[in-house]
DNA sequence: TGCGACATGTAAAAAGTTACATGATTAG
DNA sequence: CTAATCATGTAACTTTTTACATGTCGCA
């Protein structure tokens, strides 16, 4: 649903067309807001459209034709309305802490995979703060005080991630650790578990027709 | 996609229910990891099974039957090979940096309703912190060294966001900032086009009927 | 002349949510 | 006895992505 309200504030920006709104979510809305395709946007410029929050102009720009974008008073009036409502808690889908958390489920030994993928998050985070770092220099972009405390807050969330990161790559070229904490015992069992379905134990009919010396 | 992962790795720590896999991706993922709903968790299960990545056998327990599920050896296989495929970057829906970003085209004069949705998010996080930090200590949940990384990360994000969210209340209850930059004069030009469209001017016919004088 | 950026769309498929439908057991 | 929790599922709907289809302009 929030696709809507993020059409409707860039536009309130400035007026303008589905390639700027979805070029505008891939480089301003880097690691900030989600990104869009154009598969979402054109279609959902059509039906904002016919709800009234929006309307379209053609302007042609270096004799080429482009549908341009502006809000109406009822779209005014539902980013104001938007923005008054209490933001839902944001939802992080975040691939390498889900990794993490199961790691020693799949890949018990492996150490040193993981520490690449933690390097390799380390660059991509990296770059996307030497990003935030210079955004608010660059010359070109709007920043208001409000837009200001939200790069602030995405660059120390990224100096915290990348200080994590660090730490975390240190331990884990260390000595492997104890579980901090297994109760039922639950990590062994489960590699045991691993082990009989990966391994599974010959079942034998006739004892004396299979012992240890049959496994190579 | 990764649905589909999430439940093998919950699997693969113990075999459960698919009422299981749904509570466990309520608490354990808190705010770590994306919930799911019983409309898809069944659905992916049965999906799952055809695909030979799990199998169920009955239980009863307490005279109640369930569906367990337990990884197949490809199940186990298939956990394995995707631990090891680089995590793609993490996607965050974040409604409040949304709304901070473009705050001053919406409600540029109420700074109060912002300060309130802040509070409400600092309580909300403060919340989750109290959760990840009782959780390495509750006495019942598996915890392994990877597992431990991901619980710190977490927590470390946490302060640092409660950090920013006390200096941000701070600035917000004082004086309203200039932006931090603004090249093109986009935001005094925004706030016309804002102010056109709520309050269109007056088309006067004949000048002498409609004067400075006749707005109260 | 051909490539990359600009520009607008459609159709099919995938993914996931909400709401519905059902029923057993347990704690108060 | 009744509400909460445990337990399994379906159907309709919504949202979003992927892939396709088309065409222009500027530049090297």
């Amino acid at each position: 649903m929030t696709i809507e309200h993020s059409i409707l504030g860039v536009i309130a920006s400035r007026p303008c067309t589905g390639y700027d709104i979805k070029t505008e979510f891939e480089h301003e809305g880097a690691g900030m807001v989600w990104g869009v395709s154009f598969g979402s946007v054109y279609p959902k410029l059509k039906s904002m459209e016919e709800q009234g929050l929006i309307q379209n102009y053609r302007t042609e720009t270096k004799g080429r034709m482009k549908k341009m974008y502006e809000l109406t008073p009822k779209g005014w009036e539902a980013l104001h309305k938007w923005l008054g409502e209490l933001p839902s808690y944001p939802s992080i889908k975040d691939e390498l802490l889900l990794k993490l958390s199961m790691w020693d489920r799949g890949r018990p030994e492996d150490r040193q995979t993981l520490i690449y993928h933690m390097k390799n998050r380390k660059e991509q985070s990296q770059e996307l703060l030497d990003y935030y770092l210079q955004w608010p220099q660059n010359g070109h972009s709007s920043i208001s005080e409000f837009g200001m405390l939200g790069i602030q807050y995405v660059q120390e969330r990224l100096e915290t991630e990348l200080r994590w990161i660090e730490k975390a790559i240190l331990q884990l070229e260390g000595e492997p650790q104890p579980p901090v904490q297994d109760p039922y015992d639950l990590i062994p069992k489960q590699q045991e578990r691993r082990n009989l379905a990966i391994n599974p134990p010959v079942i034998t009919v006739h004892p004396e027709s299979s012992t240890d010396e049959d496994r190579v």
